[in-house]
DNA sequence: AAGCTCATTTGATGTATGTCAAATTCACTT
DNA sequence: AAGTGAATTTGACATACATCAAATGAGCTT
């Protein structure tokens, strides 16, 4: 791709420590994130409880949805899950690259369709199913997530309680 | 925007009567609605069950989604649900008037970000909430869908049944 | 206006999952 | 290896919602 050379240079690397919060509520960066190594959470509060909304690992994106499309102050949080490198990409210099570069900009509808097709599967996991197959749903997905995220966050990634998420993992059904 | 006398020649106008199948489970349209006047839903079937997992109402966008973006045969039916008139345009002319106009293809990444958002919204709305506040959301979004579509295929689309949302909309909490 | 069909409501009961509290296990730190 | 705090499991109980069945109501057709 012809514009790598721009987005390298345009781009920032940023190491994080296990749990560190790289975007806080209220904040608006205006940031894409690229996950290179390890990986990351997005979630909000809802009453003081801590809802997992996204998760990303390597070579996937996570950002601040309502902040970077909506150009409205974050209503997420995101934290880094293990020891990460990530790289991120301002909106503006987002802009400017797809304005310059048919083909970024190509790449970038193709992240957002990416995006809209896994949301889309995971409203259907969450309409009718119950607990046991939206956990075996996100197992056959990301098969390693238990070794790498703390069980409440797959729970309320799931819509369903820590408890309940255990039981549906006790052995013999 | 200079490429609209494309689009109008290479887009197809059909009006549906109420309840009309526009495309059913299996078929590979490869199209995409725009819907003109009246409205529409698309569903799939789990277990025999009809599940509405998306409604469009005017100058709103409808596609067999798996059809349209994975060339798989579609999982979805999408259905009139009042008289409408519809426009289609095939994915083969979305691609090349993507390709040759900066403008439509900026559009067509417009749609796709909105529908992104949108979904994430009713993730959020689906988490963690109890059927009378995914309804009141709805509601929200679309104070006139209760006047235009039947009940069973909203209590479907925010994964609930047709009584509990029955006894929901009873007056007096 | 009567009769039919389909949509919606109402009622009785069952169940999956939530809530709260306590016990246990795991992963670090010293 | 022991000690500490967090993560996970287990238990008892509560509840929102599903299910099944029947009653009512609304919109067409004749």
């Amino acid at each position: 791709m012809e514009c790598i050379q721009e987005i390298i240079s345009c781009a920032q690397i940023h190491f994080f420590a296990k749990e560190e919060m790289i975007v806080q509520e209220g904040q608006s960066p205006e940031k894409i994130f690229y996950i290179q190594q390890g990986s990351a959470r997005a979630f909000y509060l809802k009453d003081g409880r801590d809802i997992t909304d996204w998760f990303a690992f390597e070579k996937e994106f996570i950002v601040p949805i309502s902040n970077f499309f909506l150009d409205q102050p974050s209503l997420h949080y995101i934290q880094s899950q293990e020891e990460s490198l990530i790289l991120s990409l301002s909106k503006a210099d987002v802009k400017r690259l797809a304005e310059n570069y048919r083909e970024f900009d190509r790449l970038e509808k193709e992240v957002i369709t990416r995006t809209m097709l896994s949301l889309q599967r995971r409203i259907v996991s969450m309409q009718f199913e119950n607990a046991r197959q939206k956990y075996e749903n996100l197992l056959a997905e990301r098969p390693d997530i238990t070794q790498r995220i703390p069980l409440t966050h797959i729970a309320s990634y799931l819509g369903i309680t820590l408890e309940t998420l255990s039981r549906i993992r006790k052995p013999g059904k």
